[in-house]
DNA sequence: ACATGTGTACTTGTTAGACAATCGAGAAGT
DNA sequence: ACTTCTCGATTGTCTAACAAGTACACATGT
């Protein structure tokens, strides 16, 4: 019968020097999300609220707050009545979540071309991405997710950020398959962003859009190949490209 | 002490001819949404969990899941352990919704008449409209919110479709305030709504696009300054435009 | 008078345990 | 073999309770 210690113990963190205090819900969530994204859970994978519950020794309810918050973002799926299981992402959805990613960013890096901003974030982003050349490929992913985060934070409209953020759980999904996968070199994308950048610095919208439809294209086709789907040929490198 | 009859019933409604089961969350969700789109409950108003509890004769938790539905759709905010309130659209949020929505639907546009798909729902929708010309300006929201979340949905993207979503309570707000306060007339919205579905169906994209920019421009610039906001010059008529 | 500390009431976060309703699958009957 | 029934597992919801945080009034000290 152990105490019970912490009933209600919202959870400390450091980050970035700064305090930050979260909620067991979001913590229990979070710690999900990451074996989702490790594929610790694989698809398909059940996962009862009793069973969350018991292995993170919280209350059903709590549980039960985090499922709904996975299942809001899409990492999760269940109908009424029905455990919730781990979406399957078929090459159907790689290719609907690549393409809703598209409509935003693309228009996104229109309108930053057109003011000329370069978003600060974005260039720490990548240069994140550049010292990890050599490192392992997973560890790409958070700094590739900044870099396209910051973008879309630098139009400065609250509204727009959200719209990406309810998809954000499942990009990071993919871009972890990619990622594991060894599907793209990591001096590639980082040589693409470096040109994204430049592009915005100098005022060409149209052409930082088309590149950016090439990146995601390529990165898509790939994985949908590598899923067993068939690839289209953006999966290809067009020629003259920089980068190796 | 009562009974307490329905321990789990969910509620079962009458929809269209069709069954639909809801659960108590979502019902009383969909109460408080209505509450708040009617103006009954006011800006800033305070939403207590057990005041919507008791109220609605549900317990806390049921209350809590609600209120909370409601805070990710934007309709409350609330901070950590303070109680939740109706959101306050000022001028600059108004604009960050309208700016959202064009967007995503003019590049929906382009789309859709890139392929010449003109989405029956939206026709059917703007029947509806028209056939409320003379009717309750109030009435004219449910079509027109139907009218454009069809076109959204014509696009088959299930991600953009739910990004749509996420902003779709905060434009029915807007609405409700626009038609509340008669700052558009219901034959301009048909007949506006009427050009864009013939654009589409000419495979005229970019005009389309502009057109829907003038649309939103209107409405959005005419609230803001209804707000006490400074109106940009997108709120007067272009001269030359059909409708009275 | 002003800033600071204290306290109390209200509200939220979380837990525990319980029961009805529903779903899925295996068992039984035709 | 196909349908129907029953049973366990799981979810939806409820009640009751306590800890922890917030806010505002009040008292205190300088």
């Amino acid at each position: 019968m152990e105490t019970n210690t912490h009933p209600c113990l919202l959870e400390r963190r450091f980050v970035a020097g700064r305090i930050a205090a979260v909620s067991i819900v979001e913590a229990v969530a979070s710690d999900l999300r990451l074996r989702i994204f490790s594929g610790e859970l694989p698809s398909a994978h059940a996962l009862t609220e009793t069973e969350v519950a018991t292995s993170y020794e919280v209350a059903r309810p709590t549980a039960k707050a985090s499922i709904e918050k996975l299942v809001a973002e899409g990492l999760l799926v269940r109908g009424v009545h029905k455990t919730a299981r781990v979406a399957d992402l078929g090459p159907e959805s790689v290719r609907d979540i690549y393409l809703a990613r598209a409509y935003l960013e693309s228009e996104v890096l229109r309108r930053l071309a057109a003011a000329r901003t370069v978003p600060a974030g974005a260039v720490q982003a990548n240069r994140d991405i550049a010292a990890l050349a050599t490192g392992a490929p997973l560890d790409v992913v958070e700094p590739d997710m900044r870099f396209h985060t910051s973008l879309i934070d630098a139009v400065g409209n609250e509204r727009i950020s959200r719209m990406y953020s309810s998809l954000v759980a499942e990009v990071r999904l993919c871009m972890s398959r990619v990622q594991s996968l060894h599907l793209l070199d990591t001096n590639l994308i980082q040589a693409e962003h470096q040109k994204l950048l430049e592009l915005i610095e100098a005022g060409k919208g149209e052409e930082a859009a088309q590149l950016l439809d090439q990146h995601l294209g390529r990165a898509r086709e790939r994985l949908v190949a590598a899923m067993g789907g068939e690839a289209g040929p953006e999966a290809d490198l067009p020629s003259g490209l920089a980068g190796q």
